[in-house]
DNA sequence: TTGACATGCAACTCTATTGTTGCGTATTAT
DNA sequence: ATAATACGCAACAATAGAGTTGCATGTCAA
């Protein structure tokens, strides 16, 4: 686990709401992320940029994707985030 | 204090270095934090490259600085961090 | 006062990131 | 089989970020 890639991910207000949105509603699929986004957090964005914000979050091991049929769920994973903070707070 | 120029502040790899350093020594001139930077981390890079970098981190709040004389005094603050984080994590 | 030192400011590259558009592929319902 | 659905991929534009260079300002010691 690249912390490096924890602390990018995280410097993006889309992801930080896509990783509350999937905090709240464990498995979303894309479609259903990308709606409720828009709908209760008003981000006007393309399913395409959503998309590339969940393989940042992704390659950071701070979501996890699987593939069912033609949907891709997604899953949240707090355990990159755990640890990554304690590093000056003691 | 607002959590995004925080996330921001923290993405970048020197400046996380640099709340490295200043956490082992609290206080320290940017000069110092300069040569330390170097000497110690191997961190190629110019005093004002490292000017911009607390500015980012004094924005965001977690670092102070003090002008004594002819120095800047640089203070580490990790009341930022502390919150920032337990919004995922339970 | 003069020179050395520590820092501030602004303009300029260079690269990474974000977002869009267009098209392609795989899966499912009819 | 066909059409709609959900998603993947690639090229492009626009913006933000990191770093450098050059010069200006303020402070302190001699």
């Amino acid at each position: 686990m690249h912390k490096d890639l924890v602390f990018k991910a995280l410097a993006d207000p889309t992801r930080r709401l896509i990783l509350d949105e999937l905090c709240e509603r464990k498995e979303q699929t894309l479609y259903e992320l990308t709606a409720r986004l828009i709908m209760r957090h008003d981000v006007g964005i393309s399913r395409q940029a959503l998309a590339k914000h969940i393989d940042v979050l992704e390659k950071a091991g701070l979501v996890s994707s699987e593939k069912r049929g033609k949907y891709r769920m997604l899953v949240f994973n707090d355990e990159p985030i755990r640890g990554v903070m304690n590093r000056w707070v003691k």
